[in-house]
RNA sequence: GCCGAGAUGCUGGAAUGGUAUACAGUCCAGUCUCAAAAACUGGUGGGCGCAAGCCCAUGAGGGUUCGACUCCCUCUCUCGGCACCA
């Protein structure tokens, strides 16, 4: 036995060997007495490698893994490759690489990454998005979403990548740039496929009451549903549109009791036949407002924010409360997709349309009123908006009520009544956008005949592989690299009448690659089908699932959808696909975010190679709440390094191996134990892995200054307990002489797969405690006393007074009231003289 | 603007309403050494004091309580999500 050090570079290896050799993280699929799916978001490969990051991710999620496994839970705990999409793709590009090349590559270097930090993977059952065995029943979806009718090509403005030349789906759109190369999204007009997200909004909102996830995230989810219920009110076209058409204008609104003071409508330049409500003498300039408008940015939009643009159509509506005659005008600031892309101006109420009436003179109607006198004033001159509570003026019948009570509800009646409104709820949820003009994707399996339209590709013709295309780059113009694919691709009979049609040449989005990956996992081997249902049956839904906040409203959001769909589809029995989440935070490198623009990507290479896996994944653990992340330093890496070896010495010095019943291990560390037991196994059901490495910390200070070593079964106990953080050392001391003992025999028994430890309540029983003594609720002393007697509160105050220090402090005043908590503490309260 | 999370030593952080600052990192001193590293020992919130000890401190201010980092109210700041949302 070498006490001196311990040399990780040799048990790292050998170990992860013997792991995988012997099979110790692959659970019988089958028959599993005790299922356990366990699941880390998948990664996206990159040639840079995994970073600190994910290995962060992953090694809380697998020291909660390995803490199920010795609970004897029969742990399935995968992993793959999220490899198809822009991320990947992109960086192909950069370095000048075909994707298919790049992949190869990455897959080899993410797989040995992800081999060496410890980690209990399920390697026989990994699987890649771009793996054409993968991606036949991503197409199959894509199929059983036409077939069903959730997926539609349809014409709209949608969000365009001028950098990834793509379309973009909205939840793919941050602050108006792209999610993956930050360029300022274009709005454009092109046809697209659409998966019908939106017919889940409800299911998918009112869910998130029943699933166990970060409050955080099932926020993110419920503001981007953005259900709202508000009133839908129509807005006869005083006389007709040139054309000839009688045409009606529907606002939304959450405010219709402001209904008697709209001066003005205002149409998103995107609203269905604005043109058409122009008068000529207007057309030109509404026409020019509208080209104009439609081609800025979001970003640009947003600029303009404080300055409000518009042009007045010539045309007006009447206003259905009054029959008053209102202008109509165009603005951009009104969104197409909000409501129903019609706003009424009410600018005495509301500050957006108050600056725009300001703006273009347009007339102000005050219709409630205030108490404050100031504010009233300043409201009735014109001279501000004001939105809060006041009662109706000017309403006809409903003047004198109260604006948010009984005025605002009797007027809903009313308009509802009089059939000009009705009750609506909007949505900020869009339709997923699913087509993107990109190479590195699954080919969507669609095929355009021109006399039978759009048709599904055959279940039995999948998968329709990505063909090989050598120059892969996007092209900008709205077509897809696939359009250069081979004739022989690219045409092909129509399945329903035979001619000659054409393949759809964009591909999926990446997201549909990762929406259903989780139910593959089980069963990757399975050639006829996406999913083996009794495996299903077995393992679904993931019992644990562990990723960032990050994905809130992209993947999350996405694999809830396509559940529910496949169970309304009677392919699953569930609707949530994860109950339980638990989302970590994120390490960040000099107060930043890692990321490679910044520089600041930690790769874990370097810190495996020179410190060992094992203390690099607990440095990360120990840095704080793992729903928190932390700040990634160099130094405090090193000091893992040095517990680790401390530990090593410890056993190796420490350790009773033969059975001496005289000398059991002291009394006083045995409680330690048995305490660390019991923090461990709280603090580790419950993702608190800094606070359980303190404690494994404090028991090991305790061995350390104990005069006496340890009972072999009693380190054992202890190896258990940080076997989930360290597992290399862990097996190497457990193999060498601890439990295990199986070092160069056949057989092997993984101290991984050993129970965990259970703690002797009556060794927690305090003979003796230690009393608190406080003075006006001050420390001012303290007794040890026995733990029986430490119960009886009239001794325990008389032990109190006994002390000398007390007694004095005492002498200042008279008692005006005792405190006595039982086992804890006296509290004596003075009355001042 | 709305929603969510948070603010504790020099730093990361710990604390069922009951000993604030656990556990680490950092730095300082010592032991060992020719020396260094490693390891080990001690110290490390501020103030007063020779000391025993006392006073102050958990973003700010109030409140509840015998007792508040913890519960309630107001405010400030930081981070995250959403947002010209009608």
């Amino acid at each position: 036995m070498d006490a001196s050090a311990y040399d990780h570079h040799s048990a790292e290896k050998q170990w992860a060997e013997a792991w995988r050799k012997h099979r110790v993280y692959e659970p019988n699929l089958d028959h599993p007495n005790s299922p356990f799916y366990n699941l880390m978001m998948f990664p996206y490969p990159s040639a840079e490698g995994l970073h600190v990051g994910n290995m962060y991710a992953f090694s809380g999620a697998d020291i909660y893994g390995r803490y199920q496994r010795m609970q004897g839970k029969d742990v399935f705990e995968p992993i793959g490759l999220d490899g198809f999409g822009i991320h990947s793709e992109n960086y192909a590009i950069k370095i000048g690489v075909h994707p298919v090349e790049q992949a190869k590559k990455s897959q080899e270097n993410f797989y040995r990454q992800l081999g060496a930090i410890g980690s209990g993977f399920s390697w026989d059952e990994r699987l890649e998005t771009y793996d054409p065995e993968y991606y036949t029943w991503t197409q199959w979806l894509f199929v059983q979403m036409f077939k069903n009718g959730l997926a539609y090509k349809a014409s709209s403005l949608v969000n365009w990548c001028p950098s990834c030349k793509t379309v973009l789906a909205d939840e793919q759109v941050e602050d108006g740039v792209c999610e993956r190369c930050k360029t300022s999204v274009e709005r454009r007009e092109a046809k697209q496929w659409f998966f019908r997200i939106t017919k889940y909004a409800d299911q998918l909102l009112a869910n998130i009451e029943k699933i166990k996830w970060p409050e955080k995230i099932k926020n993110a989810q419920r503001q981007w549903i953005g259900r709202q219920t508000g009133l839908e009110i129509d807005f006869k076209l005083d006389g007709t549109t040139h054309d000839g058409k009688k045409e009606i204008i529907s606002v939304w609104t959450k405010f219709w009791e402001t209904m008697f003071g709209i001066t003005y409508l205002v149409l998103a330049p995107e609203y269905p036949h604005v043109e058409s409500c122009a008068d000529e003498t207007h057309k030109t300039e509404v026409r020019a407002y509208i080209k104009k408008a439609l081609h800025k940015t979001e970003q640009q939009r947003k600029i303009d924010e404080k300055d409000k643009t518009g042009v007045f159509t010539g045309a007006y509506a009447i206003n259905p409360a009054t029959n008053e005659k209102i202008p109509i005008w165009i603005a951009d600031y009104v969104l197409k997709d909000v409501g129903t892309g019609a706003v009424m101006g009410v600018p005495s109420h509301d500050l957006r349309d108050f600056a725009f009436a300001k703006k273009y003179s347009l007339p102000l109607k005050q219709v409630v009123s205030y108490d404050d006198a100031t504010i009233n004033t300043a409201v009735a001159r014109g001279e501000k908006a004001f939105e809060g509570k006041g009662v109706l003026i000017n309403s006809g019948e409903f003047s004198k009520l109260s604006a948010w009570g009984e005025g605002k509800e009797n007027m809903k009646q009313w308009m509802i009544r009089k059939k000009f409104g009705r009750e609506r709820t909007t949505y900020h949820l869009r339709d997923w956008l699913i087509s993107r003009q990109r190479y590195w994707g699954p080919p969507i399996p669609m095929v355009e005949c021109a006399e039978c339209g759009w048709q599904p590709v055959p279940e039995d013709q999948l998968p329709i592989e990505l063909p090989f295309v050598k120059d892969y780059k996007p092209t900008g113009d709205g077509k897809s690299p696939l359009e250069r694919a081979p004739e022989s691709w690219l045409y092909t009979p129509c399945p329903k009448c035979g001619k000659k049609a054409k393949r759809e040449t964009d591909v999926s989005d990446t997201f549909l690659d990762s929406s259903w990956y989780f139910l593959r996992y089980p069963s990757v081997h399975t050639k006829d089908k996406p999913f083996d249902s009794a495996r299903i049956k077995t393992w679904l839904p993931v019992n644990a699932y562990i990723g960032g906040a990050e994905h809130a409203v992209l993947h999350l959001l996405y694999a809830r959808f396509v559940t529910m769909a496949l169970k309304d589809w009677k392919y699953l029995d569930f609707d949530e696909p994860f109950p339980f989440l638990f989302g970590h935070g994120l390490i960040i490198k000099d107060g930043a975010k890692m990321s490679k623009s910044k520089g600041n990507v930690v790769n874990p290479d370097e810190y495996i190679e020179k410190f060992s896996a094992d203390a690099l994944r607990t440095y990360l653990m120990f840095l704080g709440p793992y729903d928190q992340g932390g700040d990634f330093r160099d130094a405090g890496i090193s000091g893992m390094y040095r517990w680790q070896q401390k530990i090593w010495r410890l056993f190796h010095t420490k350790v009773r191996t033969k059975v001496d019943t005289t000398k059991p291990t002291t009394q006083n560390l045995l409680v330690k134990l048995q305490r660390t037991i019991k923090k461990c196994t709280e603090d580790m059901a419950a993702f608190r892995f800094n606070t359980s490495i303190a404690m494994l910390m404090e028991c090991a200070n305790v061995w350390s200054e104990d005069g006496e070593a340890m009972e072999k079964k009693d380190a054992e106990q202890f190896l258990k307990l940080f076997a989930p953080f360290m597992p290399f050392m862990a097996e190497e001391i457990y193999q060498e002489f601890i439990g295990g003992g199986s070092k160069g025999k056949k057989s092997f028994t993984s101290i991984h797969t050993s129970s965990w430890p259970t703690y002797q309540q009556n060794l927690l029983v305090e003979k003796t405690v230690e009393i608190i003594v406080q003075v006006n609720g001050k420390l001012r002393g303290r007794f040890t006393i026995d733990a029986n007697e430490a119960m009886d509160k009239t001794r325990v105050a008389e032990a109190a007074k006994g002390l000398e220090k007390v007694a004095e402090l005492l002498k200042a005043g008279s008692v005006k009231n005792t405190v006595v908590v039982p086992g804890k503490l006296v509290n004596f309260v003075l009355e001042e003289k």
